[in-house]
DNA sequence: GTCTATATCAAGATAGAC
DNA sequence: GTCTATCTTGATATAGAC
């Protein structure tokens, strides 16, 4: 039977995703199309082609790339004193200094089969190990998803006090 | 000086709001092109640019109408004997049966200087009643949007109890 | 590995006649 | 209030030559 397992990525391929990922990064999802990403590489849409079968696997390879390095980033930030914090911190800082990476991870569902295997449960598992329990780092989870796309979509007041509201949450998670 | 306040509209551009909203009830964003709503009104698409200016004015009317809807739906649930508890199952109910217009309300900024004056406050207002501060309403909020749209999403694991979960961060906040 | 040429499709919006 | 005709722009993707 056929494996549904993403194949290794070309070093030519690899330097494509590099590029889609700066462009992505630096204009938003609608400024990604092949024929952009073909301008930033000096070269024709057509010939991306070449080296990836479709737009989806280019976004897909950068959404695996993502995953590992916010798993990384969580494992970090739950090694110091204060796990809760430090990886609700780094969602957020993370979805503040790159808004439309952060956009391209979560605003629809995961194409989990194209995925690299693994990254998904590796980037949940600190905030479980810090939470305590399933339903309690789902809960958490949540909210500093909440907070954070709130945030990004310009949601709350103006004068609201978001440091206040995160204290809240963190607080009442941790009684 | 020039009032940014909407319009009225004309009793045929409500309709056409109307055919649009259910347009994009059905079929989601993607579906909602001046095109498409045209057919649906058997008209075709420039005859909609006599009656509303362009496609914004359109999505706005919308959202408008939704804030409303919502804001009166918070207020019914709060009238009941567990006010936070009543208002974030209706915004889980909410996005769960009409996951189009939810993601049209809530994925990207307001466009506040076009919508109907003061909708957006009379939704919130309820949650920071039954919340007690603003702090906590917006950290509630942050949660029950963070459970809803990574509800939404599918971001959850297959067998993971979204209830308990739910459950969990009311909990959490009502000490 | 890249090219040209092209297929196919769709979008928002405007001009001006009726 | 609606029409036809059109503009302008853009998308993903394929075939086949070099």
């Amino acid at each position: 039977m056929a494996s549904s397992v993403p194949r290794e990525l070309s070093p030519r391929a690899q330097e494509i995703v590099a590029a889609a990922r700066e462009l992505l990064e630096e204009e938003g999802a609608d400024a990604l199309s092949m024929r952009r990403l073909a301008d930033r590489l000096g070269i024709r849409a057509p010939s991306i082609y070449k080296h990836l079968p479709d737009k989806r696997a280019l976004e897909n390879a950068i959404v695996s790339d993502l995953f590992e390095e916010v798993a990384a980033a969580f494992e970090a930030a739950a090694a110091g004193d204060d796990p809760l914090a430090g990886i609700t911190d780094t969602y957020r800082r993370f979805a503040r200094e790159h808004p439309h990476l952060f956009r391209l991870m979560t605003e629809r569902p995961l194409d989990r089969d194209r995925l690299t295997p693994g990254a998904e449960e590796r980037a949940a598992a600190p905030i479980v190990r810090a939470a305590g329990d399933p339903d309690t780092a789902r809960a958490v989870w949540a909210f500093a998803h909440g907070m954070t796309v709130l945030e990004l979509n310009g949601r709350f007041p103006p004068g609201a006090d978001l440091d206040a509201a995160w204290r809240r949450g963190l607080d009442a998670f941790r009684r």
